[in-house]
DNA sequence: ATCATAAAGGCGAACGTTCGCCTGGCAAGA
DNA sequence: TCTTGCCAGGCGAACGTTCGCCTTTATGAT
């Protein structure tokens, strides 16, 4: 089918040296005359020899493969990210002589196997971890086997292990800041269930905000649920039903998709977004810079994410100390004319 | 590091036969007594043995690999293709025992020498293409190394290849032939460059509508340009500045990015969407049913085309015969408020 | 003349599989 | 008793690298 591969052995026979002496002289290990090297190249050269990836890999007992599965979204949701991240990460482990390779995410102990099996068939070095929460049983998993790997995100506390994370709680912070500068006193967050740690460490933003601006938080102002339009919408709405002087002047929500929910609540009371009502998002979808008005935003440095992940993971596999084993990205708030 | 593996040697030992009797019985090509396989399923149990695939891949010559690559999207563009595909290509993948391998996009020539290098390290069996145009360099290519490919996509008509697309004029006739269902007659086409394969084949389903409707195509309706928003306002405020008997009434964009341009025209000259100006849009991108009023679109089934690409790619490789070399999937019009 | 040294390159082995062929033993038929 | 055939399993080889060690020849110092 293919044009019949081209060997060491190839190599070596048109050159007139042994294989291995090929072998050496092209990983530079070895110092032969000029004339034999310009053989050895002039052949490598005509045949188009490279080193086949898999006999190289067996010989060195390791894959230089990093796993990587993600949740798929349900229809409806966007994963903006995956595009970027990927992206990255393939494009750094390149650099480095790896690759990056995809397996299916499945739900709970399932997952854990997959891991398993891809350890002992000696198909990955290692593993970066997306969708992270409390009590990951990957990452517990993982820990025991001693198997290297990098979470995109953190976990409980007490775990020790590498991880690149966006800073949540910065993001949050500067996009309260920023509606309390313009004024807005009265500022309510659409969070989510507190089981979820990027809910959370998002949400302490709030708080730390409204507390380094002396204003008490009201619990009737922090409303938790699922990340979605629906509950961004009836959350938005209860808030607006509230009486006129408790009424919020300003929304922020922990992710776009809620942001957008929050934007029709608003419509339905007749309100005016960005003046009425302020409302800014987390994650900067691509799309919301086209909402009518713009949303404003937080964004990621996802790319940025993927590649620290990348460089972090290497480094642990060829069994290097980690200069930092944590590595937090700032995120950015983008301004538009909702807040 | 991780924990030390276990080979055929190691169950064979314990089971107290040779490793390629444990070999021979774990593919299921030999017969033994019922209690020696007792014992190698016991040792394969309790050693936790999994084969080796890179050991496995070198003896057969062949990596169980199948390369894909894609576009990154310039910022402020969403694949949201990707997640759909990529994950409905790796799950399909592994239930036939193969797997997928990304590797970074690059325009040109060089995107040529990264197949040639992929295919040369025998780092793949074959690969899946997205972004296929006409005159694709890599196609070329891979059609002169006899290499197994599947493109996502078609390109020239006198090439022979195996490729999974959708059917993109189906769709826009779709979508026209509901609109004209809807009384319009004056429906314009935001198109793009004729260059695109992809365009034309969505423009082509506008003309079929027409002609079927025996509506002579106005060239003034149709406009080309780049699928961004500003060039689909551009383009849809053109429209709309045409004197009043002849602006259209409908428009069609070939995809969500240019109708939301267009959505935004039609509010700057006060029309009311979905009443004033029907738009519809192609591709059903996420965001948009939470648009204002919620976008008409038309949606590609993304995942059955992953299936398809390996399902076909997979054969490929393994020297089957296709049933069918080309398949070519329906889309579906997502009717909501804007049109 | 002798010996150590370095340069240039060869050689065998190993990584963990799978594949094809071989062998020893046993039962049944002639 | 001898052959035939089958069952259960063993054995060597090979895939394409890399690695460690060995050999040969030339060079220079003693």
């Amino acid at each position: 089918m293919a044009a019949t591969k081209v060997t060491l052995k190839d190599v070596a026979a048109r050159a007139g040296v042994s294989y291995q002496t090929v072998s050496k002289v092209l990983n530079g290990e070895m110092q032969v005359a000029p004339e034999t090297m310009a053989r050895i190249q002039a052949a490598v050269q005509e045949l188009g020899y490279r080193p086949n990836r898999i006999a190289r890999n067996m010989r060195a007992g390791r894959s230089f493969m990093i796993g990587y599965s993600w949740t798929q979204t349900e229809p409806g949701q966007v994963n903006h990210i995956l595009d970027q991240f990927l992206s990255s990460m393939v494009r750094e482990a390149g650099v480095v002589g790896y690759y990056v390779l995809p397996f299916p995410f499945l739900e709970g102990n399932e997952q854990v196997e997959i891991y398993r099996d891809l350890i002992r068939s000696g198909n990955v070095d290692g593993f970066v971890l997306s969708s992270v929460n409390y009590n990951d049983p990957r990452i517990q998993f993982l820990l025991k086997q001693k198997f290297p790997f990098v979470a995109f995100g953190r976990s409980n506390p007490e775990w020790d292990f590498a991880w690149v994370d966006i800073d949540g709680t910065a993001g949050t912070r500067q996009a309260i800041e920023y509606l309390i500068g313009r004024g807005h006193r009265r500022i309510a967050i659409l969070a989510w269930p507190t089981d979820s740690r990027v809910g959370n460490d998002r949400l302490q933003g709030y708080l730390e905000a409204l507390q380094t601006a002396q204003i008490t938080p009201e619990p009737e102002y922090i409303l938790r649920g699922e990340g979605t339009f629906e509950v961004g919408r009836a959350m938005t709405l209860h808030l607006l039903d509230l009486p006129a002087e408790r009424r919020p002047t300003a929304i922020m929500a922990l992710n776009d998709t809620m942001a957008i929910g929050a934007m029709a609540a608003a419509r339905e009371r007749g309100l005016t977004i960005g003046t009425d009502l302020a409302i800014i998002g987390f994650d900067d979808a691509p799309m919301v810079q086209y909402l009518v008005p713009p949303l404003s935003s937080v964004r990621q440095p996802i790319a940025e994410a993927g590649r620290k992940c990348v460089e972090l993971l290497v480094a642990l596999v060829e069994g290097q100390t980690l200069a930092q084993k944590h590595v937090l990205l700032q995120p950015s708030l983008i301004i538009r004319a909702s807040a």
